[in-house]
DNA sequence: CGATGTGAACGCGTTCACAGCG
DNA sequence: CGCTGTGAACGCGTTCACATCG
């Protein structure tokens, strides 16, 4: 199979996503240019993306809706359940743990820590937050694989680091801080300061940067 | 002067940070080589990223770091005070507000909205939460630029169109839609589920090449 | 010398144009 | 005929290599 390139799949969740909305809408069928439009790229980009997985349109026709829905679900690995933990049980953490389309795309927090006493005992959701004293024994039974990383900046290397040692094989970071990991664990970073000063940039060049994300 | 580039912006802030980690060392002087290794990229960039703006370093020396803080700070756009708004006051706005990082580069929320009118009324660190009803007329009189979307998808798009409709020139999207907005108006997004959908492909991807169903 | 600044080469993702097939 | 799938062309960001200058 050809080399995927990152732009690609974040194209892919937004395909998806366009892709599920149109189910609700009973479309059963949608052409790449409708996606295109749909989803702020190109006809051309839409196919060439797709064609990297194989051919899932019709000549004349398009794609099936809830055919290419599957396949993209599959490619994104969505079509399983994944065990999440939280580290961090901050305002961050809080706003993560409420977020809905994590748990509907099969991302379930099982597991939430954090180092402040105060916290720790306390539920949410008939979760309980452990102490981050418990991370590895609790990572290990419950077979986690994914941890979002929600402390603060000076804390992150060091729990990412055992974070690791405990076998979670991605992070996503929310710690304004670049992750010094092993090539062979992923992670995302989510810098909204990053983000801050993009636009701040934007508008102090006054460009019309249309670099919706 | 020469085209910026996207990838290049989000480059300077990283630099930036460094420097500032740089500064609380009390470290005068960094070589591209240094900066780049504490920034995850190559020399080479790092002095290409900055030949754009000026030239900075002293050949055979590096860079002052104070200099270049003050230089970078400068092009991004942070050395000045940036009135934000806050529309949508729920988990994720709450924890935005509570994000000290922004304070400190100079964004500062200025105004809360929320349309639920349980919220509305309540105070936040002496600020108070408005009905959204009052949104065009608090952005106007404090002459808002930035607003931070953290709403539901559903009501994301409508929200923007008020706030471009109100003159806020920058918005930082968090929720899940894609936003249409005028070619003059910066829009960034944060895409946690997009994230966590890249950590699950690189997760399938490591283990099953064929993303098969 | 040492590290910057930069034109040139390179690689890669995007766009184009059209062949291929329903 | 319509729309997909794809090799080729293109543009752009990154890397390289070295001239440049403190």
């Amino acid at each position: 199979m050809k080399k995927v390139s990152e732009p690609t799949i974040g194209r892919l969740s937004l395909y998806l996503r366009m892709l599920s909305g149109l189910m609700e809408s009973g479309v059963r069928t949608v052409s790449s240019e409708e996606l295109a439009s749909r989803s702020g790229t190109t006809a051309a980009q839409v196919r060439k993306d797709l064609s990297l997985f194989g051919t899932f349109g019709k000549r004349g026709l398009g794609y099936s809706v809830p055919g290419l829905e599957t396949r993209l679900r599959s490619i994104l690995g969505l079509s399983r359940r994944w065990s999440v933990a939280l580290v961090g049980a901050g305002r961050i953490g809080a706003a993560l743990f409420g977020y809905e389309s994590l748990r509907r795309q099969g991302f379930c927090i099982d597991a939430v820590f954090d180092v402040d006493p105060a916290k720790v005992g306390e539920r949410w959701n008939d979760l309980e937050i452990h102490s981050d004293a418990c991370l590895e024994p609790v990572l290990a039974e419950r077979g986690i694989e994914i941890a979002v990383l929600a402390v603060p900046a000076s804390a992150a290397q060091g729990m990412a680091d055992r974070l690791v040692a405990a076998g979670v094989r991605a992070i996503l970071n929310f710690a304004p801080t670049r992750l010094d990991v092993p090539p062979s664990v992923v992670v995302k970073s989510v810098d909204m300061a990053a983000e801050m000063e993009r636009l701040s940039y934007a508008l102090v060049r006054g460009t019309d940067a249309s670099g919706a994300v």
